[in-house]
DNA sequence: TCGCTAATGATAACTTATTATCAATAAAGG
DNA sequence: CCTTTATTGATAATAAGTTATCATTAGCGA
């Protein structure tokens, strides 16, 4: 990176801010917030300089496309709704001395993923709707 | 399924008996072991036959293509070495009270994959070399 | 403000995995 | 052994995500 463009810091902006991981569309649609051009292309491309550059990484998920967070969240896993589709950080820790391995194997590191219906997907009372998303995506 | 062909047989089999999650490639690979003939294209049909037909589920990897296991082994995990790419299943299971969980989040279910040095890939002795695989992939 | 050139936007091209096509092959019943 | 037709093998086509191309735009130093 060179130049501090609109598009590069409404794209930093937007995986800073949204507290969660976003994907190309979300975070094209928080860009566009912003700088209403933005066009696909420039997320990909500044995605990837944004990774090299170290700002943020790609969290990957079994069977879907990358999304990306900053890289200044540590040690975390991911939740993913099964009704809006969202993935949320998890901070909180699993015991180590209670990870499963097979015998003469040697774990480097593990990866935990949960699924199941984040706090805005689940009806607060019998026949409510769920109430409006906390993030803008 | 309407015929017991040699080609389906052979692929059933290879997965049946691999004791691990097998890649397409792999099942092409173990199939052709049996019927030299064997083309990919005949290895995605009938996959995708023999998980219509509950014999056999696709695995997913984080960043990866699906691999294919047999649907009788229960709740487990999986394994991947870092060395050889190969894929193992964990049956140890994981204490449930220890799962981390955001407050207000209803976890259903969760996938633990674990990485690592499988216990071919880690030198018995200083200089000696891996030992052969245990798996003919 | 000017000028240089990195960055952008629009879209074509590409990648990798998977699926469709169709003539040739081979199960399985008679 | 025949006949029928489901299945196969070879390969073209597809799909979704990502990358390349290139004329235009806009940072930023002078």
């Amino acid at each position: 990176m060179e130049r501090n463009t609109r598009q590069r810091n409404a794209i930093l902006g937007a995986i800073s801010s949204a507290g969660r991981p976003l994907s190309t569309q979300e975070v094209l649609a928080a860009g566009q917030a912003v700088v209403p051009s933005l066009s696909i292309a420039t997320v990909y491309r500044t995605l990837k300089d944004l990774t090299t550059e170290g700002w943020i990484l790609p969290v990957k998920l079994p069977g879907e496309s990358d999304r990306y967070e900053v890289t200044t969240l540590g040690e975390h896993y991911h939740f993913k709704c099964s009704s809006c589709s969202k993935v949320f950080d998890v901070h909180e820790r699993i015991k180590n001395s209670n990870l499963p391995a097979p015998p003469n194997f040697v774990v480097e590191k593990y990866d935990l993923i949960l699924y199941g219906r984040c706090s805005n997907c689940i009806p607060k009372r019998k026949g409510q709707k769920p109430s409006a998303a906390k993030y803008p995506f």
